[in-house]
RNA sequence: GCGCCCGUAGCUCAGUCGGAUAGAGCAUCGGAUUCCUAAUCCGGGGGCCACAGGUUCGAAUCCUGUCGGGCGCACCA
């Protein structure tokens, strides 16, 4: 389905038309950039439906003014019977006001598309893998990932109903050094439920409860083989089944926030299966990987910093502050080193990449997008590749930090917090703030049902809408699109707002921010919820009315409308439109 | 010391590839409920858009610098 099926995408199209009129008559001259030539409505209603700079943005190229300019394009736009009025204000602004009919045609075009009312072709054939939580396998999720998890899986949706192919993936970091502490940390819980005395849980060790359910069954599968074994020859299995464990304990916790990505990649499978040398030989081929010493760290004195020659990636050459090594002393892969290997192998199946990363690890930005230029280009097929950093969540509970200790495992979990609040509530909430600033999270405010609590709000707004009709059908009055034309101003005010949905979803995946559904949602709610109240001052204007069953029918096709488009915006966002509150 | 992010009303935040008189919620003050859900609505007061320069027809928005807050700064992830 057409773009072009939306009202603001059409009249675009009908002031482009206007241009190349006036360009094949010579009063523009032909071959001159349009790109800026923008279609929004103004920001003060009363200026009219939409407004056009072209004359302003196209009056310098022209030689000309723009008044002088926007005066030609009134005249070829006023031309057309969609178009009521047509004038220049201000500066050059194009104002147009249109016809009702329009706004009518788009409420029928609401209730045709339906949930796929607002889907864009902008992605059309292009593949989009988006990484995001990517979280260790070491325990269960807790808060500081949930704000990333939210948005990498709104991004997702969003870009998906933007007309991309989107692939939701997960990095498995299995092969670090973290992953063997947790085999021994599991390894401490075999031996506990063998009858073993382990006492305090070492210094470096995971300590959490979560593990004893896993040396339990481990205990319950082989006994007491591997209680006096050395090390080699029980920790390669026990750091894949804990791995494993602690997967599923993740999907689990995501889950609960209605999360679910495509594509787990083990970062153990792919060091097997070579990625990282390839990637490392063609970058030695082209001289950019050499073995050097870096130099000691500037900022902070390290008593233990001895210098140490390491295969060095020259990401000082993309602006980075130093060379990055990638691999350890001991020939081991750095995380960077298996990560860009990592990236090269989505950039395989994908026309572009995003990763959602939290903002402390801002400083290794540079060196990743740097090797992933670096090879993609080097390999033949340059790929765009974003980094969204995801800033810091402060927990609050009634003004008050929330204490955390990760040294006894004391964290707040997404699980703890889910059950607390609800998911649509943690959704919402994360999604309510641009994510590349800090934000606090009180708990004590947000699960206040009314007050300061945007979710409620909009879910609210949903559900009387769903109320009015269940209503209106038990009276036997039914949604009909057959009077729309005794739809007042007020009522078509409704449907000029919510016809920007189709444009918001464009704008937002374009700009990669999901938060701005939540704000448009926001003001659509707000649009309805005013328009509810005039009812209560002049019961003409409530939406049933046994005595004009036509006008109720048509109101309530309003209703429904708005209703839907509320629901695929929550959708993007995945929390649940509420048939009551 | 260096890098990245942020700075908009008393508080929490929006602000469309630069556009017309900078918006919303909370708080505060004043109103609306015999009536489809008042978890709602209407109205008042409240701003040197951190500061200083620059770019241009036009800057909260772009550039430079300063100040303030956060995050990070060897083979941790």
């Amino acid at each position: 389905m057409s773009d072009m099926h939306t009202l603001y995408a059409a009249f675009a199209a009908k002031i482009a038309a206007a241009l190349a009129a006036l360009e094949k008559e010579a009063q523009l001259p032909a071959g001159i950039s349009h790109a800026a030539v923008s279609v929004e409505p103004p920001r003060d209603p009363s200026h009219g439906d939409l407004a056009t700079n072209a004359a302003m943005v196209l009056a310098k190229q022209a030689a000309t003014n723009p008044r002088a300019l926007a005066e030609k394009i009134v005249e070829k736009l006023s031309a057309d019977p969609a178009i009521e009025s047509a004038d220049i204000a201000g500066p050059g602004f194009i104002n147009l006001r249109l016809a009702d009919e329009s706004w009518r045609e788009e409420l029928r075009a609401i209730a045709a598309l339906g949930a796929d009312y607002g889907r864009s072709t902008l992605g059309t054939g292009r593949t989009v893998n988006i990484e995001y939580v990517s979280a260790n396998p070491t325990g269960p999720m807790h808060m500081g990932h949930c704000r990333g998890a939210v948005v990498g899986d709104a991004l997702a949706a969003l870009l998906e109903f933007a007309g991309h192919d989107v692939v939701r993936e997960y990095y498995v970091n299995d092969a670090g050094a973290q992953v063997d502490v947790l085999a021994e940390s599991v390894y401490l819980r075999y031996s506990e439920a063998l009858g073993v005395a382990i006492g305090e849980i070492p210094p470096g060790l995971y300590p959490g409860e979560y593990l004893k359910p896993i040396g339990q069954a481990l205990a319950g599968e082989y006994g007491d083989k591997y209680l006096e074994a050395p090390a080699s020859e029980w920790r390669g299995l026990f750091r894949k089944r804990a791995v494993a464990e602690m997967m599923a304990l993740i999907r689990a916790d995501l889950a609960l926030l209605g999360i679910h990505h495509d594509v787990f990649s083990s970062e153990a499978e792919l060091q097997a299966a070579g990625k990282p040398d390839q990637a490392e030989a063609w970058l030695r081929q082209h001289d950019l990987v050499y073995d050097g010493v870096l130099e000691a760290p500037k900022g902070k004195t390290l008593e233990d910093w001895e210098p140490v020659e390491l295969p060095l990636f020259r990401s000082t050459r993309f602006g980075d502050d130093q060379d990055r090594p990638i691999r350890k002393s001991d020939g081991s892969w750095t995380y960077f080193g298996a990560d860009l290997a990592y990236h090269m192998q989505k950039a395989g199946a994908a026309d572009e990449l995003i990763d959602i990363w939290g903002a402390d690890h801002a400083g290794t930005v540079k060196r990743i997008k740097a090797a992933v230029a670096a090879l993609s280009q080097g390999q033949g097929k340059p790929i765009p590749f974003d980094v969204k950093l995801v800033q810091m969540v402060q927990l609050l509970r009634g003004g008050e930090p929330v204490k955390m200790s990760k040294r006894s495992g004391n964290f707040v979990t997404i699980a703890d917090m889910v059950e607390e609040v609800g998911k649509d509530v943690v959704r919402f909430t994360m999604l309510t703030r641009k994510p590349e600033a800090q934000m606090d999270f009180d708990f004590a405010k947000v699960v206040e049902a009314s007050k300061d609590n945007p979710v409620f709000y909009v879910q609210y707004a949903h559900a009387r809408i769903r109320s009015t009709l269940r209503k209106a059908e038990a009276e036997g009055l039914a949604p009909s699109p057959a009077n729309v034309e005794r739809l007042g101003p007020d009522e078509l005010a409704l449907v000029k707002l919510a016809a920007q949905f189709p444009r918001t979803v464009e704008a937002a995946a374009q700009a990669r921010e999901p938060h701005r559904i939540a704000f448009f949602l926001y003001d659509l709610a707000a649009a309805f919820h005013a328009y509810w109240n005039m009812g209560n001052d002049d019961s003409g204007k409530r939406i049933i009315l046994a005595h004009d069953p036509e006008l109720t029918g048509a109101r309530l096709f309003l209703g429904q409308q708005i209703g839907q488009v509320i629901r695929n915006g929550l959708a993007l966002l995945g929390v649940e439109a509420v048939e009551e509150l």
